[in-house]
DNA sequence: AGCGAATAGTCAGTGCCCTGATTAATTCCG
DNA sequence: CGGAATTAATCAGGGCACTGACTATTCGCT
């Protein structure tokens, strides 16, 4: 007794989308690059040349995460790190050719992902679905960096 | 160019969510008992002597990582595991006073980290908000276990 | 009874995710 | 200029999640 419905538990209800989301990637996208190798990828299209901080702040990963993910998509040649002649504490990150080609591969057939995924939902709920999730994950990741208070001098 | 949005990709979405929750939790609910370990302890006080494969079953999760989390649950003094007298395979799980006690204890700051949690949504909202996510998450479940197609004899 | 299929659990291997500590380079400022 | 604080990246360590291979036990059926 004294139990609780996990069903109405947003992290539970979290957990198993991204486990369902996975499983969905696996078949219908990639065994290979993974959705957050992905991510990275697609960052650096729309920035060549970030470093690897700036990079994790697009996709949402932390230092160690993405310098793994980095070195993964490194290994694989599909993106470059040369250290920035301005600042010896960076890395420059720049696609390769064929890190390109792997992103236009994937940017297709992740669009039909999507569709299969959010199929059980009408247009109009997709939206509302988006947006509440954002406005559940923006608050709490606010709640990280609070805002600076004021008085900040010691 | 040619690249994509992913405030628009559900995956991203539902990973920056979990992200978000993982946060709340280490710091309103515990830094030593995770949410799929509280999940796994909820399960055993709703049925308690369950079998491992079937708690996996309960709060999603699959025999390997089920198997890693009942090991520490265990290992912290929190469930027991006495072979099946009727069934030699299996392992079945009770919670100790310890893990009761646990549970109880968690049960009320988790309440209070959903709140917290879901305070950008009005109530409405919220209900929309579980609505939506569980129903992509069953569907893409579903797609898991292809519903036994009729001439399925070789 | 006995053999083959099914089932519970383990193990090895890969990848994501976080924290805290450390190292190297840069910036701030007296 | 030169030391202190800051910053980019790495490393160690713990936990979740999946797959595929393997072991042990049980079940189903002849």
């Amino acid at each position: 007794m004294a139990a609780v419905d996990l069903t109405t538990h947003p992290g539970h209800l979290a957990r198993r989308l991204q486990q369902a989301h996975y499983l969905l990637w696996n078949t219908m996208v990639s065994e290979e690059i993974t959705s957050p190798q992905f991510a990275v990828l697609n960052a650096l299209v729309v920035e060549p040349g970030l470093d690897q901080r700036t990079v994790g702040e697009r996709v949402g990963l932390d230092r160690s995460t993405v310098a793994e993910v980095i070195s993964r998509l490194g290994r694989r040649g599909l993106l470059g790190k040369v250290r920035d002649p301005r600042d010896g504490r960076r890395f420059l990150l720049r696609l390769t050719e064929d890190g390109l080609r792997t992103h236009r591969k994937l940017t297709v057939r992740t669009a039909r992902m999507n569709q299969v995924f959010l199929a059980p939902l009408s247009a109009a709920e997709q939206g509302v679905f988006f947006d509440l999730i954002r406005r559940v994950a923006d608050a709490a990741e606010g709640l990280r960096h609070p805002a600076e208070p004021l008085a900040a001098r010691p």
